[in-house]
DNA sequence: TGCGCAAATCGCCATATAGTGATATAGATA
DNA sequence: TATCTATATCACTATATGGCGATTTGCGCA
């Protein structure tokens, strides 16, 4: 017999299994980095285009793609002087649909509250 | 017609929204409440439980669930003495399941690189 | 070789927070 | 009331890191 599909039939994960996950979730967890994914999600796009679409500065768009680089969730490649960043892991884009129905959930839960 | 289901058919989410999963992937991002986290999946554990089950300090249990808590990750029973703690939000497991898959896809790859 | 542009890196500061020992709080029990 | 136990909170330190201006690096081109 398959294990049951709830947590609690799961194996617990390993504890570097379990560092790796808080590495992905660190990587996440700065609004700024999830603007530029967000802005990633239609196609790859310069730097100087993800300055311009978000607002940040240059040295800070750098650095935080850089990070996003290094827990490889995006990747680049070179055109002349320009980068092109994209995604890397569409576990990204998973990570966030997840997210967002649980939000939508707790709205709709809260409105209920109030009927 | 509905929309296609890729990351570029998605309407991209609110700055409300995104700071709010970044709350969320904050919330995750501790190594500490990770392990809390997956104690709980199980089902309900004490306080006391999980002080003896990670070989964290009691404040610093208390403290780290009281970040989960208060990011509703996780609810809370009083039972006498005891509080009885459990996780509240079905996102934690479904959130871990996407990184561990990724991971493992990740392994796989890099392990073909050297065959 | 030198210039100009895009991107990356450096050094720095300010802030956030994990973890700690000590203490406070709240419920059970006598 | 006094006291015991489980949990929460406090005050603090040490560390990590986001963001910034300044500078450097890498590439194309004259």
């Amino acid at each position: 017999m398959s294990p049951k599909s709830t947590a609690a039939g799961k194996q617990p994960l390993s504890h570097v299994q379990l560092e790796r996950a808080a590495d992905v979730f660190s990587t996440l967890s700065e609004l700024s980095r999830l603007q530029l994914l967000q802005e990633l999600m239609p196609g790859p796009r310069t730097v100087s285009e993800l300055v311009e679409a978000t607002g940040m500065k240059q040295a800070n768009v750098s650095k935080q793609l850089g990070i996003l680089r290094s827990n490889r969730l995006v990747e680049r490649e070179r055109d002349g002087n320009f980068m092109h960043y994209s995604i890397a892991d569409p576990m990204v884009v998973h990570l966030c649909e997840v997210v967002c129905e649980s939000l939508r959930r707790q709205a709709v839960r809260e409105a209920g509250k109030y009927v």
